[in-house]
DNA sequence: CGGTTTTTTGATGGACGTCAACCCAAGTGG
DNA sequence: CCACTTGGGTTGACGTCCATCAAAAAACCG
């Protein structure tokens, strides 16, 4: 089913955007092969060597780097029709460790039969280097908005990024059952209309490089602000509208509060 | 001179390792428009259109960003044999600007040729998304490192990746110096045998993260400590390893002060 | 030698980490 | 059905790293 792969592949270089016929044929010719983990589960390691990439099907994972004092820096999530590790395409080992977060379903392409097809098609080898640019650009902003904003603004962005990543995976599948009928799978679980984020506080910790007693109190306070709502271990966005201006750029000093009136600007790929 | 190109791709993926004579002619075929710059000088901003890309022949410069409140942000510096913004290959705007720091001479190459070429060599393609992974592997490396270690940690592993940088472009000159002699360039300025990182002190705070006068606190930190030594506007790294065992992992708790023991472990492209 | 840019230093405060509890839900075994 | 465990979440007290404000000294430059 390699139809997956390119709507995650031209979902996640610019929404909307479609390979020509021709690729879809030259990508039907590297047949994935299909690994399911459970949750909180070692895909790989750090260090180990990487002959494949990989395609998030169903479930939540993310790559990670441990550091000598024991803490751990969460590089990236990957939600559904998402690529794993695209960056280390050309390289022999992980740079990061995977763990999976929910229950997981992975398709795994060959590296070298992909790179091998570049030969055949310099399409493909622009649609990598597209979706690589794209990647790194994410990593940017990231670099940038861990320095320079304060831990309310990140915390404020992650969840907006988490829901949106959430929200397109989620329409990505719709578009998919209503393009080919043929199966009857539909969404077990109740689907929310409301932006409901389901990470642990320490995830969230490692990721935003936050202590998890400090998102706790961040939490606290967008909950008293009526921003968010906590619902068991979940994390309800309710007023997205508030967050999307404390994530670009919310007046902190008391002197001028202009509460969220300034749009979002800043974003890595929500919006 | 595709030559200089050529020595700067390969000597950023992989130290020695050298192009195909394929490749070689193949890059020949698109010669490079030579642009020189003041220092100081603003090359191009934020969300220009980017046509182009950019290798580093003389001079040093660095990419930033603006955020709303004023501040800004380093992304990368760039020293000679370099290129520039490599991961906007695929991208039709700058997504950060570039200003030089010293007088500057850069080689224009353009973007389209070059993706035209990915037709003709799949070779070229590969080269590309090496390079593109090498820098995704340096960006991951420093946002791991801004979140996770503290000022001084930052401030020692600055000044070595930037030593170690210097170092290595003065080496490929030297290199292709000796391979033909037939230029009468030597290095004007008395090359010192010590190292000699010449960046302001603003510049440094802008990319690690930090205020200038923290900044200066760290340096005097490490001025007293003997690692460094302030000559001018210049900052001489006198003592490279205790400099690498604190941009390792320093024992900072005065329980168990192990000076500069411990191996450096973390590093983007030192070593 | 002024004038400007860069560095240096002190004092003060805020944001966030650390330590140390306690709470709550879910499972597990008797 | 109840003790026990386990994994998360919640909260307070306290300390530290680093930003900010303010001002002077040094280095550079014409």
């Amino acid at each position: 089913m390699a139809r997956a792969l390119i709507q995650a592949l031209t979902g996640n270089v610019e929404f909307g955007e479609s390979l020509s016929a021709k690729e879809r044929l030259l990508l039907n010719s590297f047949p994935p092969q299909k690994l399911e983990f459970e949750k909180n589960t070692v895909v790989f390691r750090e260090g180990e060597p990487a002959n494949q990439f990989l395609l998030v099907e169903k479930g939540v994972c993310f790559t990670h780097r441990h550091l000598e004092d024991g803490s751990r820096q969460i590089i990236e999530f990957y939600f559904p029709r998402e690529v794993v590790a695209l960056g280390e395409l050309s390289k022999a080992h992980h740079s990061a460790g995977l763990m999976t977060l929910s229950d997981t379903v992975l398709a795994v392409y060959d590296k070298d039969e992909i790179t091998q097809g570049f030969s055949e098609s310099p399409e493909l080898s622009r649609l990598f280097i597209r979706m690589i640019s794209k990647q790194q650009a994410n990593l940017t902003e990231r670099l940038v908005g861990l320095t320079r904003y304060s831990a309310r603004q990140r915390m404020a962005h992650f969840l907006l990024e988490v829901d949106f990543r959430l929200k397109r995976s989620e329409m990505l599948d719709f578009q998919e059952l209503s393009g080919k009928c043929s199966q009857t799978v539909m969404p077990e679980e109740t689907t929310p209309n409301r932006s409901l984020v389901k990470i642990p506080q320490v995830l969230i910790a490692d990721s935003l490089g936050l202590s998890i007693v400090h998102v706790n109190r961040i939490l606290r306070q967008l909950r008293e602000q009526g921003c968010i709502a906590t619902r068991g271990y979940g994390i309800e966005l309710s007023d997205i509208k508030a967050l999307k201006g404390i994530a670009g750029w919310a007046a902190e000093n008391p002197t001028a509060p202009k509460d969220a009136v300034t749009p979002a600007i800043p974003s890595i790929s929500v919006e």
